[in-house]
DNA sequence: AGGTCGATTGTAAACGCTTACAAATTTGGC
DNA sequence: GCCAAATTTGTAAGCGTTTACAATCGACCT
């Protein structure tokens, strides 16, 4: 392969630049204790006028880190997903860390095989930050023993720093909205639940439309509650359930947009359509829904992933600091979400 | 940090199970030459007892490679890019390399910023795959330069592999599916242009219009053409202005189906729809353009991702051979489009 | 047989950094 | 001013590979 013909700049020329040992550069650009800040102010002059930056291989290897971190989304392509993937690739990047990306692709597989291998992971990078990963007893052990920082977006009892939304006072705002507007018979199309408790969107989601329901001295008719996953295709079949039960209901809470794009579309292909023949909610506000008019529950995608990246640098940060691992208690954060009316909902 | 427990396998470890050299071992490992069949056997079979894996970081410090390339996208939120990378990270996945995500978020300033220090890249990674990255004359100098192996998707006369679309073929398919659909009064509404040569997509689109258009024996009204940006609302804002010119095509063609979107937003919010008062068509066939309808020009996006970061994968195991730079010169793959028709067409 | 050449294998020196540990320096209490 | 303790700095030994280069081993010619 052919070489750079820049021969790197190395320590040892800051060193010698700075009239420092290499060991004291060292210390000094890593912010480590111990350095006088005439000596450190000495190693960054003299780094910045070279362009030095350490070679991440090097350091690695004599056991520094890595200056990489690793994002596990169960996919990249959808909405949600590339986001916050994008979002929190933002800090890591502003961070000075290389952000590899793993997309589980909703293969059956391609996670076990992850796990079963992340002490090479953990080899290549710092630390984790997973989204919406439904993670087995198995796997959470994997992770603790690997020895990465660890954070997340949207999970659920987890031993490290997440942040989310409260997905069961989204869904009960978003119900409620309906109950509001003088709707009493409300449908849920219902994401499926993933069986891991690191994942409890669907099912918290579901909860609070039941809650909402009894606030209004109501319970869920068990008929009304239809599995539409989290697909636009599932939000369709289970609208063309619902359609074609002959029992139309007043309104309808998708549990996310995308299925609510999909009853949107089975709607219009049956010559019906929202808020008209039914009133339609979702959650997300998806960059679709906008233009389809659809009301929705807002929640901040982009900023749940810059944060979440934002505490997992701050672990990394604070990982040099003795008592483990990486200093403080987890925390989970709950960002805020927010009603968007739009045109898809109307009083009745 | 914690460190996890295991202790790692070495190279050394693999080399006294097989009774072989460290050496020898390492040589086997990588499939070089100059290895008898018997020793590469014991090697590889020494390996897979013990779970061997070489360590990327000492890989590397001692000049081998990287096991990881990065991707250059504009943004990873966007449709397309959000396809094409994550098809290009499971190509590279199974090649078992890891994926490095870069994205400019089109905020000017990391561009430069970048290119400035690909020495810096070059270092941790073997290759890059560029999407769509519209590159100056110094940025190619740099790339040169760098060392790294690169293809690319969307880009033009570039010297390295590339993958994409006939832009103007595709353009010239969808405003001929509308002349013989009969219309005669076609708008365009055309992506801006990026100024750098190695993205043409824009202008080629338009260049596939006029084509079309004369060959039917009709040329382009400048006030036909009107600037969209490629986004929803530079789609929308375009169409407001053909509505409000009181002076409404009998078609429009987009130059992408997010244009497209916002087109039929702006009709609707005028209260009018396609194809009833005017014929759209868009090109991508945008997961959402099934959703509304659209007809569009197909690409195969996915499939571009995928191809390209099997070009790049190739050069990479190319890259050990002895005639720079990586054996071959480069390649350019155009993949096919095909015209899917829904409802936002119809004749006159 | 002796010598040569090519293929295979081994030895040992990087690669650029981190980090025990030792050395040098400063600080501060009397 | 002097000594112990605390702080700062330097020395040198790895970290786990790759790769010149040297060594070994047969095979093949003459």
């Amino acid at each position: 392969m052919p070489q750079a013909n820049t021969p790197r700049v190395r320590i040892q020329d800051v060193a010698a630049l700075s009239g420092l040992s290499i060991c004291t550069v060292s210390r000094a650009l890593r912010q480590l204790p111990n350095v006088s800040e005439h000596a450190r102010g000495r190693a960054r002059d003299a780094a910045a006028k070279l362009g030095y930056k350490a070679s991440s291989a090097a350091s690695r290897l004599a056991g520094g880190s890595t200056g990489s971190v690793a994002i596990i989304a169960p996919t990249a392509t959808a909405w949600f997903f590339a986001r916050a993937v994008e979002a929190a690739e933002e800090v890591f990047a502003d961070g000075g860390y290389d952000t590899v990306l793993i997309s589980l692709r909703n293969r059956s597989g391609v996670q076990p095989k992850l796990f079963g291998d992340l002490a090479g992971l953990a080899q290549r990078v710092d630390g984790v930050l997973l989204l919406n990963i439904a993670l087995g007893e198995t796997e959470m052990a994997a992770l603790a023993e690997s020895g990465l920082a660890v954070a997340s977006v949207g999970m659920h009892g987890v031993p490290w720093d997440n942040v989310g939304i409260d997905n069961a006072e989204a869904a009960r705002a978003a119900a409620t909205h309906l109950l509001e507007l003088g709707h009493r018979d409300l449908a849920i199309l219902a994401g499926s639940e993933t069986g891991a408790p690191t994942v409890v969107t669907a099912s918290e989601r579901r909860r609070g439309f039941e809650l909402a329901l009894a606030d209004h001295g109501l319970t869920v008719d068990p008929d009304r509650v239809i599995d539409a996953g989290s697909s636009i295709e599932g939000g369709r079949l289970a609208m063309v359930k619902l359609i074609e039960s002959g029992r139309m209901p007043s309104a309808v809470f998708a549990g996310c947009d995308e299925t609510a794009f999909g009853a949107l579309m089975a709607l219009r292909e049956s010559g019906l359509s929202a808020p008209e023949n039914v009133s339609i909610i979702g959650i997300d506000d998806h960059q679709m829904s906008w233009f389809l008019g659809l009301t929705t529950m807002a929640q901040p995608v982009a900023d749940q992933g810059a944060f979440a990246a934002t505490l997992l640098i701050d672990r990394l940060h604070r990982s040099g600091l003795p008592n483990p691992p990486f200093a403080g208690p987890p925390s989970n954060h709950l960002l805020e979400t927010k009603l968007v009316e739009r045109n898809s909902t109307r009083g009745r």
